[in-house]
DNA sequence: GTTCTAGAAC
DNA sequence: GTTCTAGAAC
């Protein structure tokens, strides 16, 4: 490389000099080079190389070791420079001058005699990190793994210096080739030479005031292969780029640096390399989700329809997210989801700068591998909870305790082909240590026959939900984008919805959060009852229509709830019955019908007596062709039985059909029976005949239940509720409606366990249960007028009616 | 379905 | 401080 040409004034100086007889000092001002550049750009080595090459004394003022070889002051670096200049000496301030401040007081050193230099060596953010974190023996004690936190904090306030500030000329390096120039430049000047003014090798100016734009552009720089520029500063306005890179455009930038610390897969990345002139400002600066292959791991969904997924989607989201960017994570080299992706990418021609592969620890990201990102993806459980091994495991245990509460605060499940955005806490330790921001959790199909809510191969439903976890997951991140104001307008107006929910999990109060977290956990309890709707469907459907949220509480009832099950948790349930559930066939998907189920495993108890009434002699009242009776274990008053009908595929209400009607006629007419055996006994009670709206447990029942709701087991609103709300569907009006219409309304609403307390019999509400309760000790009034209609209630002789 | 319990409500 | 509820856990 050779020296930049030399102002030929300086010459001019000399043969004034031989003529006049002016001493050294009128040659030249003494020059101050202020360094700028973070700690690894090798600003001391720049120095060593000028000052051993020079004819000239150079001096290097170093923070690093001002005090007797040790760390000093900026103080101390100020008063040696001044005193280094009054001796006329030219000098390096070697500390890191990354802002305006930090170069003002150097900058008024000497006053106008000085000339005020600035060197800045803009080396991509990646290099500096690797040099800071494996160099040894480091002046300032700055190496190893804190080398990079405080690497990556100083180029986030990075201010590149302006010639307003005072300088008269300033460098830039961007690059190995760069920094060489410079140091031939300083190194060549002679005691008359002069540097001409003005900003040299600055990459386009406005990419520093709308670095915003500028950074997700692809190159705006035009590499040049000129080295040096000459002394036209335009010319030299960029110069860092060698045919050798573009040719191979595969190659990360800076072939000289150790990038086998950073982990990036240089061999086969073509989609992760930074683009030559993205440098540090990329790294730094470029909103970044990365995210692992979702469901291909321990819910071993298909790598090739995977892979394809992934690609699609990335191609449809990577436009929207406008200065976002995808980082697929996988921690082998040898993964076969990163290649497979990788291949697809780049025949799609996906932009490398939008969307990249990379190896390592999602959980390490920027610490193990120089890779930053604010967003990680978190391929969750439907618990979104810690555990489970993998990346789950790993995120929530890298995270600390801070990201299960944050978690916690906004949902409490999560169904298959959702995201949820949660933002984390600056406490977290993967905030602290990776500058991660927000955790996205998203949960995918699965595949794997060992893990609950298996698919069994179904890809069309699989590569449904596959795409609709990507979807989501995807529109999270732009969200997180919108709200940080990355996203154009249209992209903002796009996730608009996403980005409200943002907006308020953020900024309001405690109890709005909570009430959206409450949201969406009802969300997900709503879609357990779909799930039932639908359950038909799951028997034959392979067109896909299917909500694959439906599908949420499926996982719920299997997973943990399998081995509950083998261990007998209904056990205390009903001693008797916990050995045949114990063998239970069908709390799994399905059961001797081939139709799914989605009860859960204490659902089961009664479902086990209505077709074994026999193994539970002890708990039944009595045994008929077509019903079992027994008590509720958990009566909700006095007198609460449970006339079952002993019919397969009869789960609950929703599953009564017209051919029904003779079953539950016999249900309703041994109910009866039962409540006048009652009435016979004490003719003060009162007797109600229903069903629930959506039962919990598995098997149509017909509660027969005595009034006076006195019991300890009535214990919440659900109890009272579904007891005395239109969630409880008279005996007698579904007979009619199934006689009538085939089928019976259901009034499966939640709300109605939400619904305010008030006394079945004079409408008083109640604040809670335990005053409820004490009223309707005493209440007496008669019952309205609807539940006296139609012999919905059913009195003792000579009573009511 | 129930039990347990943290935290809200009082 | 106690009561009560809602949600997690089972």
């Amino acid at each position: 490389m050779e020296p930049m040409e030399l102002d030929r004034e300086t010459s001019k100086g000399k043969e004034e000099e031989g003529e006049e007889g002016q001493s050294i000092i009128d040659k030249r001002k003494p020059i101050v080079v202020i360094m700028v550049g973070a700690p690894g750009s090798g600003k001391s080595t720049f120095c060593d190389h000028v000052i051993l090459a020079s004819s000239q004394t150079w001096i290097r003022i170093c923070q690093d070791t001002i005090g007797n070889g040790k760390a000093g002051t900026k103080a101390e670096c100020i008063k040696s420079a001044a005193n280094a200049l009054k001796e006329g000496k030219n000098e390096f301030i070697d500390r890191c001058n990354i802002d305006r401040e930090q170069r003002a007081d150097f900058l008024k050193l000497g006053g106008p005699d000085v000339q005020k230099h600035a060197v800045v060596l803009d080396l991509p953010a990646k290099l500096c990190i690797t040099r800071s974190v494996k160099r040894t023996g480091h002046e300032g004690n700055l190496q190893g793994g804190k080398a990079a936190a405080v690497v990556n904090r100083m180029l986030q306030k990075k201010e590149l210096p302006k010639l307003n500030e005072g300088f008269t000329r300033i460098t830039f390096c961007h690059n190995e080739k760069d920094v060489e120039a410079a140091i031939n430049t300083y190194s060549a000047l002679g005691p008359s030479d002069t540097l001409p003014s003005g900003c040299f090798g600055q990459k386009n100016p406005e990419a520093k005031v709308q670095l915003g734009i500028m950074k997700f552009l692809k190159k705006v720089d035009v590499p040049s292969k000129d080295g040096l520029a000459k002394s036209n500063p335009q010319s030299c306005s960029h110069n860092q780029t060698s045919a050798e890179k573009d040719s191979n455009p595969k190659m990360l930038e800076n072939d000289s640096a150790p990038l086998e610390h950073v982990q990036l897969d240089v061999k086969d990345c073509v989609h992760q390399e930074m683009g030559p002139s993205s440098g540090s400002i990329f790294l730094d600066s470029v909103p970044t989700l990365a995210f692992p292959s979702i469901s291909t791991a321990d819910f071993m969904f298909d790598l090739d329809k995977a892979s394809d997924i992934i690609v699609e989607k990335v191609e449809e989201f990577v436009n929207k997210l406008g200065g976002g960017r995808l980082v697929l994570v996988d921690l082998s080299h040898k993964s076969k989801i990163l290649s497979l992706v990788r291949a697809k990418a780049a025949q799609k021609n996906i932009d490398s700068m939008k969307f990249s592969t990379f190896v390592g620890d999602i959980t390490r990201l920027y610490s193990g591998g120089g890779l930053r990102c604010n967003v990680i993806a978190n391929a969750a459980n439907w618990r979104l909870k810690p555990g489970g091994g993998g990346v789950n495991a790993a995120i929530f245990s890298a995270a600390g305790p801070d990201l299960e509460s944050a978690t916690k605060e906004r949902a409490g499940s999560l169904a298959p082909g959702k995201a949820l955005v949660v933002p984390l806490p600056s406490t977290s330790p993967l905030s602290i240590k990776e500058g991660i921001a927000h955790v996205i959790h998203v949960l995918g199909p699965n595949m794997n026959p060992q893990r609950p809510n298996c698919l069994n191969n179904d890809y069309v439903k699989g590569c449904k939900a596959l795409r609709e976890a990507y979807s989501s997951l995807f529109e999270g991140f732009a969200s997180i984008l919108s709200t940080q104001g990355w996203l154009s307008k249209e992209s903002n107006e796009k996730s608009l919805n996403s980005q409200d929910q943002l907006e308020k999990n953020h900024s309001d109060s405690d109890q709005k959060v909570k009430r959206e977290a409450l949201n969406e956990y009802e969300g997900s309890k709503k879609s357990k009852v779909f799930l039932k709707e639908l359950r038909p469907d799951f028997s034959h459907s392979m067109d896909g229509k299917d909500n694959i949220e439906n599908r949420s509480n499926v996982e719920p009832l299997n997973e943990c709830e399998r081995e509950i099950n083998a261990k007998g948790s209904l056990k205390e349930l009903r001693p008797s019955v916990s050995h045949s559930i114990g063998r239970i066939d069908n709390l799994s998907s399905r059961d001797d019908t081939g139709i799914n189920k989605a009860w859960g495993p204490w659902a089961q108890a009664l479902y086990q007596i209505a077709m074994h009434p026999e193994r539970h002699i002890n708990d039944v009242r009595e045994i008929l062709d077509d019903v079992v009776v027994l008590d509720d274990l958990y009566p909700k008053a006095r007198k609460h039985l449970l006339v079952l009908a002993r019919v397969e595929g009869l789960d609950c209400l929703a599953d009564v059909h017209k051919e029904h009607l003779p079953l539950l006629r016999a249900m309703h007419a041994v109910g009866l029976k039962w409540a006048e055996k009652f009435l016979d006994e004490n003719e003060s009670l009162i007797f109600r005949l229903g069903y629930h709206s959506e039962p919990s447990l598995r098997q149509l029942h017909l509660h027969v239940i005595s009034q006076d709701f006195d019991s300890k087991h009535l214990k919440n609103k659900k109890h009272w509720n579904s007891f005395n709300t239109p969630f409880f569907r008279d005996s007698v009006d579904v007979l009619e409606e199934v006689g009538k219409h085939g089928k019976a309304t259901l009034r499966d609403d939640d709300s109605f366990h939400s619904m305010e307390l008030r006394c079945h019999r004079c409408r008083s509400a109640h604040p809670n249960i335990p005053r409820l309760k004490k009223h309707i000790s005493f209440c007496q009034a008669s019952f309205p007028g609807l539940l006296l209609e139609n012999n919905r209630l059913v009195f003792g002789p000579g009573k009511g009616g």
